[in-house]
DNA sequence: AATGATGGTGTTATGTTATAACATGTTATG
DNA sequence: CATAACATGTTATAACATAACACCATCATT
C-alpha cells in the first residue's frame, strides 16, 4: 500500500521549478518575443500557449482542440496544428515524438536542442538541457552531415512512480 | 547543374557498409538469436525482416503491408504492427519516430540505444553508435530517474543532397 | 476609395498511422 | 483429450495529421 507518496525530495527534474513563476514568466517572454519580432500574439495563439503552459504537461493535438472548444474557439483539427506549428517554429512549444504530444517549452531562451525525460507511468515530462541530462551534443561532428535538428527523448520511470509500485 | 554526383567519398555514414554482407549477416544473426532464445522465426516474421533489410531504408507500416500483400501474406494493419513490435522488442528493428517508419537494425549485437541520422531530403537513414555520433550517453546519470530507452534522431541534410542542390 | 498582397482563422473532407476486440489455427504439455 | 500458449487472420474503429478552399482583416500602393 505504498501509493501517493509525492512531494518528497525525489524526482528533482520533475519538481524543481515554481510553476506559478514559470507560467507568468513564460507568458511575458512570449509576449516580448512576439513584439520584438513583429509577430501577432493573437487570442488563439495565446490560448493555445496558455493551455499548454498551465498544465505544463504534454497534450495531444485533439486534447488541445477540446480545450479550445470549451473556451469558445473553433476546434477543427487544422486550427490546433497550425498554431502548434507556428509556436514550434519559434521555439515556444516542442513535440514529444514518443507521445504524439506537445508541450510548452521550459526554456525558450536557452536550449535550442532540448532533451526530454519521460516517465512512462505518470507521463510527466521534463525538459532538460544537455549538461543536466548527461548527454553531450558534440553531435554536429558527424562527418559529412549537417545536423539541423535533434530529437532526444529518454523514457523510463520516475522515482515517484517506481517507489509507488512494489514491482 | 550539379546533380547526381554520388559514390564519391562523401556521406560516409550512409555508404560505408557492404549491403550484400549486411543482408546475409543480418539474416544469419537473427536466425541464430531466435534459435538460441527459442523463439519462432516464422515465415511472416522472416518476410517482414527481409522487406526491411533488403532496402535498408525506413518503411512505413503500410508500405510493409503492401509488400506483404504482394508476397501473398495477409495485409491488414495488425499483422504488420504485431510483427514489428515483436522484432523491435528483440532489437532487430527500430522505429524512426520522426518518420513514423521502421528500419532494420544495423547492429543487433551492439548498440542497444541507437542514434539515427536522417537526411530530410533523400530520407536516407544511418544508424550510428554513440561514439561515432559524438553523442555520449552518460545519459543514465539523470538524478532520480531510471532511463529505460532512449530515442536519438538527428535530422539534417547529407552531403550528397546538399551538394546536389545549389541552394 | 479601389487594388491587391499578406496573414490569420474557419470549414469540409480526407489521408495516414495505429489499436481494440475477437476468431481461427497450430503446437506443446499435462 | 484438455488446455494453455502462441501465431496469425479479420473487422471495425480510434487517433493523429493535412489538403484545399473560403472568408475576412490589415496594410501598402495606386
Amino acid at each position: 500500500m505504498k501509493k501517493k507518496r509525492e512531494g518528497k525530495s525525489k524526482s528533482k527534474i520533475f519538481d524543481d521549478h515554481d510553476h506559478g513563476m514559470c507560467f507568468d514568466d513564460a507568458i511575458e517572454q512570449i509576449e516580448n518575443y512576439f513584439l520584438k519580432k513583429n509577430l501577432q500574439f493573437t487570442p488563439l495563439r495565446r490560448k493555445v500557449f496558455e493551455i499548454l503552459i498551465r498544465d505544463h504537461k504534454p497534450l495531444g493535438a485533439y486534447e488541445i482542440l477540446e480545450a479550445l472548444g470549451r473556451d469558445g474557439f473553433s476546434s477543427s483539427p487544422p486550427i490546433a496544428y497550425r498554431v502548434l506549428d507556428f509556436l514550434m517554429e519559434h521555439g515556444f512549444v516542442h513535440k514529444i515524438q514518443g507521445l504524439n504530444a506537445f508541450i510548452a517549452c521550459s526554456n525558450p531562451n536557452h536550449s535550442h536542442s532540448p532533451a526530454f525525460v519521460i516517465c512512462r507511468k505518470c507521463e510527466k515530462v521534463a525538459e532538460v538541457d544537455e549538461k543536466k541530462s548527461g548527454i553531450s551534443f558534440a553531435s554536429t561532428n558527424i562527418e559529412n552531415f549537417e545536423v539541423e535538428k535533434t530529437t532526444v527523448e529518454m523514457t523510463g520511470v520516475c522515482t515517484t512512480c517506481s517507489s509507488a509500485a512494489t514491482i
